[in-house]
DNA sequence: TGTACATCAGTGAACGCGCGTTCACTGATGTAC
DNA sequence: TGTACATCAGTGAACGCGCGTTCACTGATGTAC
């Protein structure tokens, strides 16, 4: 066994984790710009000076959370346009995939919604790349559809790019919901799916009008 | 001359704009959770303890700053939609107005953009209420439109909201331009009015599909 | 297996600093007569 | 118009406090033999 982890590194990464999951936890209450490295520190259990350890300074440990922030969505959002060549069932499965999403990972999102346009650059660029990545991928997959055919890599961008924004602000909306509140959740998820219906109905109809 | 503003008042109101002059141009790099009195006061000319002359604290001046904001583009966007019942048109005026209102106020809607899911509470309420009523302004507007015949208030309603998440987006997007590219300024915009344009034959084909 | 040395994650004390807010003040403006 | 008093926007000093970062340290883990 010997390629195990030694027990160094493990509680190394350990400790990592509770850093992350202590500044996530704190950023649901406020800007990363006005969060302090000993508030973190304090809150995963540990000495201000350990932190040094593990980041730079905090915007370190923030395009940190803005990578993990993104990876499973993307995933499944793209597996869901890989499916069903029916545009209704599409919609709804894309739907429920970005709620379920909000619903599992609230603290992630909300971070992101938050620095999107925050104070703090690498971040915002970290965050501004991944949804430019993101919008490729779309793209990408929206080519493969049938109801494509005929259109130019340039206006399936631009329809790749209106559906990322559709989604992340989607997403941010159903932020906002209480959790004692299920008649607003279905309520955003019911125009949502009309507003995905309306484009849809748009891009059968872009060529011929 | 009885009705004649006091030296006094006039002097007054000449401090609290140099503070909410000053809140906004340090806010064009940092959140508002994260700017000071003391930096304001600095900015501004004065001693730290004269801002509580004007406000009882940096989020109170954030909610006057929401509210002055939003105001020129809401007029210029409901004029728009009031003109032509030509969509082309339409589309064209509105996303000059918006490009228009990003160049002549961009630290107002670059401080929107921030603080709409920023740390601060209050203002992020202030903007959520501003948006609302936005949306519900654009609803009426639009059922003015010979377009909107047969269409119920509700579907009116999401269709507004569209159109205002896809103009936050835009205005925000075009925020990111740096002053020497002209180039990415043209882009955006010819995406958005593609984009809206897409919006635009979906609602024609709504009802008929 | 045992021993002697090296590594390094996390500690605790210390530093200098700028912060928000309070307070009694001052002096220009306003008002009553 | 002139005078005597009231108001109050802005001042400057003071307070206690928590911050980010550094440093030499310690003790558990890793490694070479």
């Amino acid at each position: 066994m010997s390629h195990t982890i030694g027990v160094r590194q493990a509680q190394k990464q350990q400790t990592r984790r509770a850093l992350l999951d202590a500044g996530l936890h704190l950023l649901e209450g406020q800007n990363l710009s006005s969060l302090g490295v000993r508030e973190v520190t304090r809150e995963a259990g540990m000495s201000p000076a350990g932190f040094y350890r593990h980041f730079r300074d905090l915007a370190d440990l923030g395009v940190t959370l803005v990578e993990e922030s993104l990876a499973s969505l993307h995933g499944m959002v793209l597996a869901v346009l890989a499916g069903p060549d029916d545009a209704e069932e599409l919609i709804d499965r894309a739907v429920d995939v970005v709620a379920e999403h909000v619903r599992a990972h609230r603290a992630h999102v909300r971070f992101l919604a938050r620095e999107r346009h925050g104070g703090v650059r690498p971040v915002r660029e970290a965050i501004r790349a991944e949804l430019t990545r993101f919008a490729d991928e779309v793209a990408a997959a929206l080519a493969a559809q049938p109801v494509s055919a005929g259109w130019s890599p340039d206006d399936l961008l631009m329809l790749a790019e209106l559906y990322v924004e559709h989604l992340v602000s989607t997403a941010t909306a159903l932020l906002d919901v209480p959790a004692d509140r299920p008649d607003l959740e279905q309520r955003i998820g019911q125009v949502a799916r009309r507003q995905l219906r309306l484009i849809s109905v748009g891009r059968r109809h872009w060529h011929d009008s």
